[in-house]
DNA sequence: CTGATTAGTTAGGTATGCCTAATAAAATAT
DNA sequence: ATATTTTATTAGGCATACCTAACTAATCAG
């Protein structure tokens, strides 16, 4: 059985992924909280028992097993989640925390009863898809909210889970999934946006703008 | 903090003390599963974290402390129980070792919204009192069904959890919490025992009358 | 009351997964 | 092309919590 940690390591690299090709040691240390010779030493781990394809200095990529593995991890995340929210009302900006933790113990039986208490869920409370049983995900055509230009409109479909301060400020301005914006313009200063939604107008720092995803929209 | 393995000594050493006065340490071994050398270790520290009393050769006991988190990770395993049955939907025999496991992850939140969620409950599904968020337990004055007399009657009101498979047979033969039943004949052979629950008769073994817990009614 | 049996303890070892410090390889700048 | 900087790896440790094997204390039988 895959333990705990190793766990951690292929859902971090999957999401490490898809922004490079190989995932170098010192960005999964600094994402998981560790030092570059803990990574190492896993990663070595994980290579012996085929979860990922590892050169030494290059980085790794997860293997077929290693990505099923992790796909697996984060259904379960993304479930409890949800679940977290919907029948145990916690607040939106706390459960991601929580799922950390529970992705790891539950077990398939009470995974089981909670997708279907949720009526089998396509997506998590911040938006993001939930891999199904066997593994598939389905990648979204979104972009950042950063890289939507001026005048373009978007719905917001997606936004970071991982840091609890950013989710509580989006909610507070009401950049959740599900809302229509357009961009009125981008302050060449600092890189904010001044964004439209209806009649309410409200202005996001880059950084903001680049924790949330949108689907564009013609028009 | 208190790890995951001290916690479910301390659980076992409560459970234990009920019936004798000091545990020993191949009580302790035999119940949790692992080598009498194992919890002599296991006891040194927690002597050293005055959460037991432990006089060598002797045996232990809990401490006012080694109490309150005994007691705790028991408030939290019969809410986790009684959840898994209500909310999800889990079958009676196997949420026991689903909550051994969670009891120890559930954040102190998530756990008040359980309780929450359940109206505050004073039973598991097993017929157990939950001990109050302070740590006091309401001890039943109920006797175990293999010393109920001839002709006495009493009303199941606790089973013991953890067997799945003595659960199940409780189960299928009906003697869970709130049955009324009263006892025929007591056969000297074997020590089983002929029961009446309204019109039903059942025989149940000395095993399975000594896992279920009754309180005498008078008539 | 002593010898055997049972129960409890110590010593030494395993695996996981983290750490720091030292070293080596790769990338970058001059 | 080489020196410097950055990144990655090895070596050696630590804590938890388990194990087996050897030994010792307590108890029981005669």
């Amino acid at each position: 059985m895959i333990t705990r940690a190793a766990q951690d390591y292929v859902k971090t690299i999957l999401k490490l992924e898809s922004d490079s090709v190989e995932v170098s040691t010192s960005s999964l240390a600094s994402t998981l909280g560790v030092t570059p010779s803990s990574v190492c030493g896993m990663l070595k781990k994980l290579s012996k028992e085929r979860m990922v394809s590892y050169r030494q200095y290059r980085g790794v990529r997860l293997t077929r097993k290693g990505k099923r593995s992790a796909l697996e991890v984060l259904r379960r995340h993304r479930l409890i989640e949800l679940f977290l929210i919907e029948v145990l009302k916690m607040p939106w900006e706390s459960v991601h925390r929580e799922a950390e933790t529970l992705e790891h113990v539950v077990s398939d039986e009470v995974l089981a009863r909670i997708d279907e208490l949720l009526a089998y869920p396509k997506h998590d409370p911040h938006g993001s898809p939930i891999p199904s049983p066997d593994g598939k995900l389905s990648i979204s055509k979104a972009i950042r909210l950063d890289q939507l230009q001026v005048d373009q409109r978007g719905i917001v479909c997606e936004v970071e889970d991982d840091d609890s301060a950013m989710l509580q400020h989006l909610q507070k301005i009401g950049l959740v999934p599900g809302v229509r914006i357009t961009v009125n313009c981008v302050l060449s200063i600092d890189g904010s946006r001044e964004l439209r939604n209806g009649k309410r107008v409200l202005t996001v720092s880059e950084k903001v703008a680049s924790a949330v995803w949108v689907q564009i929209e013609q028009g």
